[in-house]
DNA sequence: GTCATTTTTTATCATTTGTAAAACGATTCC
DNA sequence: GGAATCGTTTTACAAATGATAAAAAATGAC
């Protein structure tokens, strides 16, 4: 996915606005199994992932759950290090050897008291996270686990496909053996 | 709480920016009991509660769930309608008589387009919503029902005794019966 | 290909949570 | 005051999920 494209799926801005973006924009490579975003840190840059699939991860007590995960053309942000400026609860670990787009956090923030297109785009990004995460939410509270791993099997077979099932049964809030016991009997 | 400190929780503007914020807002009241939005509308309006405690909920199968509360300084809002300009998951019933300011969406949009500040504002409001909603997931897929409960009673003790227990047990996302069991344990 | 390691599935039992119905308490209505 | 209603708790039982261990399958290194 180009970084045009990523940006104008947020928003579209006018040439002048996307340049200006753009020029703050650099493109990276790492590794599978790098550590994108640690948790313990305030992280000063964001990332659209151009190619490769990401999860973002808790160390909770003894274990360690997912709960999110990122592809082609998502944004991976430390939303408490983005909005607030604070330490966040996440790490992100890459699932595939990833090619990003990196953007400082700092140039973003500048560009937002400057030009009022930019500022309405990282409006539009902040709405449509929200969005995708209050469905989430929604869906974690509503729905049990079947149902739950039925829609992700629907809505991102790819994904079901690429990520360790291990990262997605705690995806979805319930152990591997459940997942495994769910996909038998769907079988 | 007044207007003026509800917007400048949010973010900060100058008194010209929010002079003219201010134009477009209208005070309201409704009793208890009344459906503020509806989930089978695009909702046209947003509001800030003055006074009063509010819950949204979604009619799911046969039972209904509520997945949020407001209360004094929060927000009342349609995400779906407000972003996507399509109908919400969510009916808002007031828990008790509320005083309201009301702001037409279309007006707010109008603003994003002609003042900078305003951009940001709706910017902030939605960064700090998905903090918020990003916590709350986090929670949900984290801790256990006991645990949920518990930090609902340490943070906020004043909604557990403004609103009925089988709409907390609902929040919690689990049936009222255990929370009675949870509720017991604690004694 | 073979071996070692990791991941997933299967099996068993313990625990948690849900369902349904009854009991209790508080409030409202006549 | 008493009957009806609503919200909450309790009880008994059923279903779902978790914990643990072990087997099977898949993956990766050489």
């Amino acid at each position: 996915m180009t970084i045009d494209q990523i940006i104008n799926k947020i928003y579209p801005l006018s040439e002048a606005s996307r340049e200006s973006l753009k020029k703050h924009i650099t493109e990276v490579t790492y590794p599978k199994g790098h550590i994108l975003l640690k948790a313990k840190k305030i992280e000063t840059s964001i990332y659209f992932i151009k190619k490769g699939i990401v999860r973002a991860f808790s160390n909770l007590a003894d274990n360690e759950v997912t709960f999110w995960f990122g592809k082609e053309g998502d944004t991976v942000i430390s939303m408490k290090s983005y909005v607030a400026r604070k330490k966040g609860y996440e790490d992100i670990e890459l699932l595939e050897n990833c090619e990003l787009y990196e953007l400082k956090t700092q140039d973003l923030q500048k560009l937002f008291n400057e030009d009022i297109q930019i500022a309405n785009w990282g409006r539009k990004f902040a709405e449509q996270e929200l969005i995708k995460t209050e469905e989430r939410l929604i869906f974690l509270q509503f729905k049990n686990a079947s149902e739950r791993y039925a829609s992700l099997l629907k809505n991102s077979p790819d994904l079901v496909k690429r990520v360790q099932l291990r990262h997605i049964s705690s995806y979805l809030g319930i152990t591997q053996v459940s997942l495994s016991r769910i996909r038998a009997e769907i079988k």
